[in-house]
RNA sequence: GCCGGGAUGGCGAAAUUGGCAAACGCACGGGACUUAAAAUCCCGCGGCCGCAAGGCCUUGUGGGUUCAAUUCCCUCUCCCGGCACCA
């Protein structure tokens, strides 16, 4: 008969939640831990993807509490987005009401998980308790020139009908429907993350404990690239072009510049020219070229001669000006200086239009070979000939020196490139927070003050999905007096993308009710930084680069005093199911209620945290989830067996839990669930193995090692063991060194390396002692009968190793 | 191409500092209990040879260091993720 697991779930989930076990507040003397996972979206159902990573968070949340922190594990809801817009709309009702009743909806499944939040910090973003202080932010950042509008080329995804930032393209398509994304010429806000870019990318070096591929993600975003602007004057002329290299060690080897075609000098400088028609055509031709077609790598590489020419500054060379598809305009100065003998790609150009080469790096460091001859480019290290000075320096070190040397005489500046872009947050949706701006025929562009905040979103809108800002047609909503001149003004109608709601809400988090500002202070400085932040991969970039903007903007306020928001990162993988990622598309989803429903919280919690170490994909598994139900009615027959149980000490059992204890904590404390599990799997066996001793010490430590994993399971059990408080008052069992100690030890036996057989020896046993004991035993015999003992290593306590 | 991660039984996985490869679980095989089944409890379970004792092989590939390598170094192959006509 199995354990009656959901009548014991919901006798202590109200039992947790009617004591407010986990509401805590601010304790001087009392060490804080701050644990929060990335709060969710809320759709209405919690997925397996959600339930692994609460039921991770949860597991450390109840083991620290038990080792005595003052643990803050906070839940909201990123509760603003477009899901709710077309929710709404599918099932007509209003984006407000359909999110509210998935809150309510999403909540109960939460505690029906037994998850140990403190209710009372809930937050959620769409409430205008929370969304004024977006707009204060917002307005703060404005005053610094940190949030700013300009027209330009930004992404569009047809499909949502809204602008997207460059961290929301994904693979040149729209992160949420993965629909391509289009160019549209645009004003739209954006917050000035650039002007943190060098913060951004040296404080990734302090984030020890986030995951490397997290790290690395965000260093390649961020793109910091070191290099030299080159100015190459026109032949006949005063004026000239900027190229950016990262290899001016190959500057003596360019043999002609590139421009993209878009660049703007081309026009002027090939008119009359004999080639002038030719080269437009070809303008026109890449300008209505796709983007994707032109940067795929099987297209070939196209250009054509402008009858210009320049001079390469560092030799006076007259060298040819060409245009090519290769060359683009957004990166760089949107020219290149090409050196077809140390890069392929000019080497392919080159040859195609048999243009010169120059060898001027020599892996031999010898000037002998003809460049005329190369089959590839050279773009490894060497040393420089054909560089006039340089000749004969290692190419590593002629870079800085040529780069110093043209900086010096005016025809070069060094420079540092970033790949990182402003982020556009303007949004052309409803169900998002309002910007905080007016726009005034007289004043311009003018911010809301404070006192006016929040702007409130109106809960009606004729929002139809059919384009355009959903808010531009509210008319009580738009028309407005300028708070200037008092004249009649216009509102703002887009809102902002609900990457900002989530780039501070861990601070919110500290003093959700505040209404002075954004958090309090005080409150922020007990609780922040984050100890510990676990989430999904996905949002590597994203928020995690978002989050860590706006806490140094805080800090650059002096709101608070910390750089970086969260201290340790875990990425948790996902739950695959055949082989691929549960979606609805895909109709391989489980259920996270069937099972709750078939077998229980606990069994659902154990399984998920046993099949893998959290940070490795698991494969969802029913057998998985049968074994870990089996093993937890194992665990409550022990109970029973308790009961009456007069058996005398066992010092192998004793050992045991001993042992366990250790390695379980470890394991925990390292986030190694899998392993902790497998150790009280470990100390059970042993238990059943020895019924007819004492078990009672050993199965209140299996209750207690198990309780951060199945807390219900945990509670119940140790009522019936007799005890009168909540398992979470008790301390976390410690383990004796002493008790793990042997006084008959193990030592393994090795030839040559490899174990033949192994011997019982006193623990305190001298090495001369143990070496005898090996040699002598009749089963080392036939090894040293006819071969000579040439070495004989020992390890105290461990092995001996005898080299014949 | 650059950066990061990875490859261990039929499967999920484990292995302190280099020191018993495969803990724990799943699946599978056998036994006990039962009229029977389920449940439960116990035993076995990498491959090859052997009646057995035991021996040989085995952590993607090839090499190296070492008394000893899943672990350290080098080479290559494949897989996953990020960036990229990035100059």
């Amino acid at each position: 008969m199995a354990y009656p697991f959901s009548e014991i779930e919901e006798r202590w989930q109200k039992y947790w939640q009617g004591h407010k076990v986990f509401n805590v507040g601010p304790e001087p003397g009392r060490k804080k831990y701050y644990l929060l996972e990335m709060f969710p979206y809320p759709s209405g159902k919690i997925h397996m993807g959600h339930v692994r990573n609460y039921t991770i968070a949860d597991a450390y949340t109840r083991y620290k509490w038990m080792r005595g922190y003052n643990v803050m594990h906070p839940m909201g809801f990123d509760a603003f987005g477009q899901p709710a817009e077309n929710a709404a709309i599918k099932n007509k009702t209003k984006p407000d009401i359909w999110t509210h009743k998935c809150i309510e909806w999403m909540k109960k499944e939460l505690c029906r998980m037994g998850f140990s939040y403190d209710w009372d910090r809930e937050l959620s973003t769409c409430e205008s308790g929370y969304y004024r202080w977006n707009q204060w932010i917002f307005l703060k950042m404005f005053e610094k020139g940190l949030a700013y509008k300009k027209g330009s080329d930004v992404n569009w995804c047809p499909s949502c009908e809204t602008t997207l930032a460059n961290e929301e393209v994904v693979n040149g398509g729209c992160w949420r429907c993965g629909t391509q994304v289009e160019q549209k010429d645009l004003e739209q806000w954006f917050l000035k993350i650039t002007a943190y870019k060098e913060r951004l990318l040296d404080d990734l070096k302090e984030l020890n404990d986030w995951p490397r591929r997290v790290i690395a993600m965000q260093n390649n975003w961020i793109g910091k690239s070191e290099g030299v602007d080159i100015y190459f004057r026109l032949k006949d002329s005063d004026k000239g072009i900027s190229v950016f290299t990262t290899r001016a060690d190959t500057i003596f080897g360019a043999t002609y510049i590139v421009l993209a075609p878009e660049h703007p000098f081309i026009k002027d400088m090939i008119r009359g020219r004999p080639q002038e028609k030719e080269a437009l055509n070809f303008i026109d031709k890449v300008s209505r070229q796709n983007k994707a077609v032109r940067s795929s790598e099987d297209v070939k590489k196209e250009g054509v001669f402008t009858g210009c020419y320049c001079v390469n500054p560092v030799n006076n060379e007259i060298i040819p000006i060409w245009i090519a598809d290769y060359v683009l305009m957004e990166y760089g100065t949107g020219a290149i200086m090409a050196v077809p003998t140390h890069d392929q790609r000019d080497f392919l150009f080159a040859k195609e239009h048999k243009l010169p080469m120059k060898v001027v790096i020599s892996p031999e460091g010898r000037d002998t070979i003809s460049a005329a001859k190369i089959s590839e480019a050279y773009e490894g290290d060497g040393i420089q000939v054909n560089s006039g000075q340089f000749n004969g320096l290692p190419n590593q070190e002629a870079k800085a020196k040529i780069a110093a040397w043209m900086e010096e005489k005016g025809i070069g500046k060094i420079q540092t490139r970033w790949r990182l872009r402003d982020w556009l947050i303007s949004r052309q949706r409803y169900w998002g927070t309002p910007i905080p701006i007016i726009y005034c025929d007289k004043c311009g562009i003018v911010p809301v003050p404070y006192d006016d905040l929040p702007v409130e979103l109106p809960k009606d809108a004729p929002f139809t999905g059919e384009g355009g800002s959903p808010l531009s047609k509210v008319k009580e909503f738009v028309d407005v007096p300028c708070p200037e001149c008092n004249a009649p003004a216009r509102r703002e109608t887009d809102t902002m993308a609900t990457f900002f709601d989530s780039s501070w809400y861990f601070l919110r988090f500290c003093s959700p009710s505040f209404d002075k500002g954004p958090f309090d202070e005080r409150e922020a400085a007990y609780w922040m930084p984050v100890d510990q932040y676990i989430g999904g991969i996905e949002h590597a970039i994203l928020h995690l680069l978002y989050s860590r903007f706006f806490t140094k903007f805080f800090n650059d306020l002096g709101m608070i005093s910390f750089k970086e928001p969260f201290r340790k990162l875990l990425t948790q993988g996902m739950v695959l199911k055949d082989g691929e990622v549960m979606s609805k598309s895909r109709g391989n989803i489980v259920d996270p209620d069937s099972i709750i429903r078939k077998c229980g919280a606990d069994t659902l919690r154990l399984y998920i945290l046993f099949a893998a170490p959290p940070e490795t994909e698991m494969e969802w598994s029913e057998r998985g989830i049968e074994g870990a139900f089996r093993f937890l009615n194992r665990v409550w027959r022990l109970a029973d067996n308790v009961k009456g149980n007069k058996g005398e000490r066992s010092a192998a059992l004793e050992k045991k839990t001993h042992s366990v204890i250790k390695e379980a904590t470890q394991d925990i404390e390292g986030f190694k669930f899998n392993t902790a599990i497998a150790q009280i799997m470990e100390l059970v066996n042993e238990i059943y193995q020895n019924l007819d001793s004492d078990i009672t010490e050993a199965v209140h430590t299996v209750v207690r090692l198990i309780s951060p994993f199945t807390p219900h399971l945990a509670e119940e059990m140790w009522l019936r063991l007799g005890n009168k408080e909540s398992i979470l008052s008790s301390p976390w069992p410690e383990y004796e060194e002493k008790m793990l100690e042997d006084k008959v030890i193990t030592i393994i036996v090795q030839v040559n390396g490899k174990l033949r057989f192994k011997i019982n020896a006193s623990s305190g046993i001298s090495t001369e002692k143990l070496k005898e004991l090996a040699l002598a035993d009749e089963r080392m015999a036939p090894w040293i009968k006819e071969r000579q003992v040439r070495n004989i290593i020992v390890v105290p306590g461990k092995l001996v190793n005898i080299v014949v």
